[in-house]
DNA sequence: TTTTCATATCATGATATTGTGATATGTTAT
DNA sequence: ATAACATATCACAATATCATGATATGAAAA
């Protein structure tokens, strides 16, 4: 695909010129656009909700704080499953924990976080 | 991990229990939870956002409709990535298409999709 | 009809992610 | 010190996803 073939005369007959606007549209779209690496960053953080057992496990965290062995039990999931993932969470800002004594009680470290799976959640729902 | 371990007198020596009301947490944030098909669709759902390539066409397409080369064009990407991508976009709903011609002209179904992508910026902005 | 252009689909190798078994760390109880 | 327990890390096989080259479709132009 090659759009920019232009004719002696400086006219340009590429069929995606006809409707008057595209150039401009192009261009006016593009100023807009974050940089590569804010979008690298934002798809991160929504690859972050795209996994179910971290979902579910957000969703336990939006009602009230847990410890690894309470999610372990509410999802009837290996403790491995959660640790894992619970460690991608962290790594990525979206739980934060406090230790007490030999256990550690998890809970979301941001607003955002529930506010983004839950407007999810009514996508999916409607 | 092995959290069911009871004495004779039926008594819970497990650590997890000392704290009053784990189990209650654990019941009452489990009566909240989803259904598994909704944790999927929603995961689903979440996964569109998680590629690069397909939030620059979300974010293109959140400012005005565009054909398909005017999208590679404004991406500097390939037609066949763009084509591959917009063809995920449009099997979740995610974008609707009408053909105009030779040419199709893409935009958002919904408005959800703007605003998750706006509260997801945002967030990374902070 | 033949060519050209816009778009779509298919096949594939490279890469990333998932859940989990094995094992380590660190804390409390005995 | 030793055992039991809560949690974390490592290693890996199975699976999924990505961008892209090759190719197909279908519409307008020549």
């Amino acid at each position: 695909m090659e759009m920019k073939d232009k004719n002696l005369d400086g006219t340009n007959d590429d069929i995606c010129e006809v409707f008057d606007s595209h150039e401009d549209t192009v261009n006016r779209v593009k100023e807009r656009m974050p940089s590569e690496e804010e979008y690298l960053d934002l798809s991160e953080f929504f690859k972050i909700f795209s996994n179910p057992t971290r979902l579910k496990i957000i969703s336990l965290l939006a009602v009230d704080d847990l410890c690894v062995c309470d999610i372990c039990e509410a999802l009837d999931l290996n403790q491995t499953t959660v640790s894992n993932q619970l460690r991608i969470l962290r790594a990525n800002n979206i739980v934060k924990f406090q230790k007490e004594g030999k256990m550690a009680r998890y809970s979301l470290t941001d607003l955002h976080i529930e506010m983004i799976y839950k407007v999810g959640l009514e996508h999916i729902l409607e």
